[in-house]
DNA sequence: CTTTTTTTGCAGTGATCGATACATAAATAA
DNA sequence: TTATTTATGTATCGATCACTGCAAAAAAAG
């Protein structure tokens, strides 16, 4: 049977001559910048360094390496989304915590900005559809987490008892979507992070104690 | 010579046995729906019902019928953004004119929804680089006719003196870019609308007469 | 009619797509 | 050692990619 990963005690045959964790981070790098249609078997094994049956032997196919490389992608990259809505000091401070973190990450740092989520596999052949699919459910679980942490601020009278939790939710996921392609389009962490300022208005017109709102027009930025 | 494409008076040899606006839309409706990379040229000779050779005779590449798709796209489905921006009672009713037609034509009606151009090839193979510029230009040149409008509504006295209406224009263009990706994930209509409303509200703030402002927590939907 | 022009369908181009067959290499187990 | 197991490189597989050569077809021009 399997000996299955044990880090300890070398595997039976012939030691792999890769790193499986990296090859799924070159995957990660190569799907993000020129999307799933865009990445050629041929492009990843030049850029692993490995040849296509190597590479066949560890990953059963294209589809699962990419759905390996998303999840890669949640855990690294993206996990500062989970951590900021775990803030529990506010909504309001984790919606920002939210925001300016990713204004601060999906700006273009030599490779292609924006969040490999928002804007992986919009559109697809049909032979691909599950691909997309299986995307769109992980953004629309994105904006149940954010509403819940609404909720959760709802909940403990820090927002409105009226507020539209799922409106707002489905507005900030939107508000990340959109950064996103500001950023791929080239936006600087500047300019993402004068629209994420933006973006967090509408959340202070649902608080219940708006004392200390920070006026946008005098300063020309909002204290953070 | 070529005899142009004069209306009357036929042309000399074999007369087309399609129409050429009609190909371009049909290959818009596949280009919007699997993306440039997703949709073949034998996806697109069997919808336009048509063989390769003649649509050759016509367009002389993929990529050339790509860019006449999204002229027509820009023409017609997309044509409300520029209406809307013209529209000269105020630059809040501009804005809100444009984020209200972006609501109702996004949401899903059979065909995927969302903003052909803003959704439109953010990441492809490094062959289609310039196809990926392309797009990108159209996105930035939206942005900044958002900002002309806003510019305008700032010199009329409607916006304070400090705003910042290049952040406020980035904001409204990923506002139209989330909205998008939401409408291609399933968006509802109302869903859209709801969005919309709260991302007029970071706009109010910037008013220099914010009297009427109407109050989104009482009656938990803004009067339009 | 013949000539000229343009579009047509058929059949194919070389290249690349994702994925594999096969034999060899390199490790452990017996 | 020999057997077993796993990974490797080479050399593809059939299918599809965007695109074309070629000759017949269908029109106007001479």
């Amino acid at each position: 049977m399997k000996n299955a990963d044990a880090p300890h005690g070398r595997r039976r045959g012939r030691p792999r001559q890769f790193d499986r964790d990296e090859a799924v981070a070159t995957a990660l790098a190569l799907f993000q910048a020129r999307g799933y249609e865009g990445t050629s078997i041929a492009d990843l094994t030049r850029a692993i360094g490995v040849s296509a049956t190597s590479l066949y032997g560890v990953f059963p196919s294209k589809e699962v390496l990419f759905e390996e490389a998303v999840d890669l992608y949640q855990r690294t990259a993206g996990a500062f989304a989970a951590t900021a809505l775990e803030n529990d000091a506010s909504a309001e401070a984790a919606i920002r915590a939210l925001l300016l973190g990713a204004a601060q990450r999906y700006a273009a740092t030599g490779q292609p900005g924006g969040c490999f989520i928002s804007l992986g596999v919009l559109s697809c052949a049909t032979d691909h559809h599950g691909i997309a699919m299986r995307m769109a459910t992980r953004r629309i679980e994105a904006r149940a987490a954010i509403k819940a942490r609404l909720d959760r601020g709802k909940d403990q009278g820090e927002l409105q008892a009226t507020t539209d939790t799922e409106a707002l939710a489905a507005f900030y996921a939107a508000t990340l979507q959109g950064l996103s392609v500001q950023a791929r389009d080239g936006a600087s962490d500047q300019e993402l992070r004068r629209i994420a300022e933006l973006a967090m208005i509408p959340l202070r017109a649902c608080l219940n104690a708006p004392s200390q709102a920070p006026e946008l027009s005098r300063s020309g930025h909002l204290h953070l």
